[in-house]
DNA sequence: TAGTGGTCTAGACCACATA
DNA sequence: ATGTGGTCTAGACCACTAC
C-alpha cells in the first residue's frame, strides 16, 4: 500500500529532501508546516471515515512511520486536532476520535444551565418529538445550509423538558442528501444526544456550530408548547452546526426560557 | 540578584537533579510538569507588573536561562500563556504582553454583532456616561465582587450608541480599593476601551470573563433610555471579569437591544 | 547582520493503562 | 511487561523584523 507522504518542505535537514514543486491541488499557501500537512492528512482520514467516531487512531510513532516525518511532528498535528476537540488524548491508552455520544456531557454544544445546581441534577431532560417531515427548502434555509431554494430538506421540532418543564422549543433543519433515511420514528425511538445518532447512523460529525442569539416574543402556537404566556421574552438561539471543512450541516432555531435558566458564556 | 528556579521534578535526565522535596507553599499537586512551574512563574512576574500591558518580555533563551531550564521547555509554557490570550507572540519581534488597548478589536469582550455589514463599518459606539458614584455594595453584588456587604464600589451607567441608536445600557460596579481615585470625569473623557484605562492607571487586567444571558423586558428608565417601548425583549448580560488567579474585578450588567444586533458565539 | 520566534528532529525518561 | 501519551532536553535550520 502507497502511504501518503507530506509534501517537502523548504530546507529542513530532510535526509531525501527533494524538488521544491509541491503537489497541492488546492490554492492553499504553497509552502506550510510539515505538521499542518500531517494534520490536514489526519483529518483527510478522518473525514473518510478511516478511523470513526470513539474508536482509536495509530499511535504516534505508527503516524510517524506512515507519514514519513518524526513522532514530534505528528505530535503538534495531533496537539492541534485536539484543541480543536477533533481529536481527544487519553494518557497511556491512546488517542481517540471525538464523539458526540459516550460523554460525561450530554449535550456538548448546549450552553443552557440551570440557575442553581449543576446540568446533572436536574437529570436528563425529557424530549418530545412534535413533528418531523420531509420538505423543500425556502430561501433562508437554504442558504443557510448551503443548498438551493427548493432542494430536499429535513424539519424537525421539538419540546425538551427539565424537571418536567417545557424549556428550549427547537426547530431542526437538516439537507435532505446526507440524512436520507431519516424518519421521525427513528429519531423519536433514540435516547441519546441527536448529534452522536448522526454520527453512528449518517457518518456526519458535527466539529463546530456558530450560534446567533437575539431576545424575542413567542408567536401563540410557542407561547402554547413552553407554557408561557405571549409577552414572555424568550432567548432566540439560531444555531448552524458544520463538519470538516466547515461545511453547514444543520440549522437549528432554538427558543429558550430564561426564567429558571441562562445561557453561559465563557470569554477570555 | 537571586534568580527563582523551578522545582525539580522526579526523575528526568536532570544534570543535577536533586531530593524529591519540593517547596511549595500552596496545597497545589506535589509534582506539576517543569513548563507549568515556569508558567507560574512567569504569570507571577505578569501579576506583580514586571513586564507591563503592550511591553516585550524577556526572550525564551533569556527566560531559559534565568529559570535554569531549556529554551524548550519556556516556549511550552509561553504557548500556553499564549493560549490563554495572556501574551501574544510576533515572529522576528518578540512576545509581548497582551493588552485591551492598541488592539484590531475595540472591545475583545464584547460579542454583540450588527446583522448586517462588519464591526468596523458601523464605526466607533458613541458613548454617554450617565451616572458615576461611590457607594456600599449590596449583598448581591458584594457576592459576585467577592467583598462583604457594606464594602465601597464605583457604580456606572453607561449607554452606548451605534450610528446613533442607543443598543447598550450597562451598570458597571467596580471594587472601591483597586480603582481608588477613579471618576466619572475620568471616565467619561478617555476615549477608548475601557479595560485600557484599567490597566493605565490601575494596573488592573482583565483576563477573563463569564457572562449569563437571559432574555428579560426593560423597565421604564431603562426603556426610556435605550428609545424602545417597554414591552421589547431585550437581551440581558451580566458579566463577571476576572483578572489574575481568577479575582473577580467587575461586575457588569448590560442590557442589549437585538432589533438591528446579534450576540455571535462560536461553539466548538 | 543580529536577534527573535517557528519548525523539525532525535533520544531519554516518566506516568499511566492494560494484559 | 509492554505500549501509549507526556515531559524534557539539545541542536539545527528557517522566516521574519529591525538596525
Amino acid at each position: 500500500m502507497a502511504s501518503a507522504s507530506p509534501v517537502s518542505p523548504p530546507g529542513q535537514q530532510a535526509p531525501e529532501a527533494s524538488v521544491s514543486a509541491n503537489g497541492w491541488s488546492g490554492q492553499a499557501p504553497a509552502f506550510s508546516p510539515l505538521y499542518q500537512q500531517i494534520k490536514g492528512l489526519i483529518l483527510q482520514s478522518l473525514q473518510q471515515g478511516e478511523w470513526k467516531p470513539g474508536e482509536v487512531i495509530p499511535s504516534e510513532f505508527d503516524l510517524a512511520a506512515r507519514f514519513k516525518v518524526s513522532q514530534g511532528t505528528v505530535r503538534k498535528a495531533v496537539d492541534e486536532l485536539a484543541a480543536d476537540n477533533l481529536l481527544v488524548r487519553r494518557q497511556g491508552r491512546g488517542t481517540f476520535v471525538a464523539t458526540h455520544a459516550e460523554q460525561q456531557i450530554q449535550y456538548r454544544f448546549l450552553r443552557l444551565m440551570p440557575d442553581t445546581g449543576s446540568v446533572d441534577s436536574e437529570g436528563p431532560a425529557q424530549r418530545d418529538f412534535i413533528d418531523c417531515r420531509r420538505q423543500r427548502a425556502s430561501a433562508d434555509v437554504a442558504r443557510l445550509l448551503g443548498l438551493r431554494a427548493g432542494d430536499p430538506v429535513l424539519q424537525a421540532r421539538r419540546l425538551l423538558r427539565f424537571k418536567g418543564v417545557p424549556t428550549i422549543l427547537e426547530d431542526i433543519w437538516l439537507p435532505g442528501g446526507p440524512f436520507k433515511g431519516l424518519t421521525a420514528e427513528r429519531l423519536s425511538q433514540y435516547h441519546g444526544p441527536m448529534y452522536a445518532l448522526f454520527e453512528a447512523e449518517f457518518g456526519v460529525r458535527m466539529v463546530r456550530a456558530d450560534e446567533k442569539i437575539r431576545a424575542l416574543t413567542p408567536d401563540d402556537s410557542q407561547a402554547a408548547l413552553l407554557e408561557v404566556d405571549s409577552g414572555t421574552p424568550l432567548l432566540s438561539v439560531e444555531r448552524i452546526a458544520y463538519t470538516y471543512n466547515d461545511v453547514p450541516m444543520e440549522l437549528r432555531r432554538g427558543l429558550y426560557r430564561t426564567d429558571t435558566h441562562h445561557y453561559r458564556n465563557q470569554l477570555s
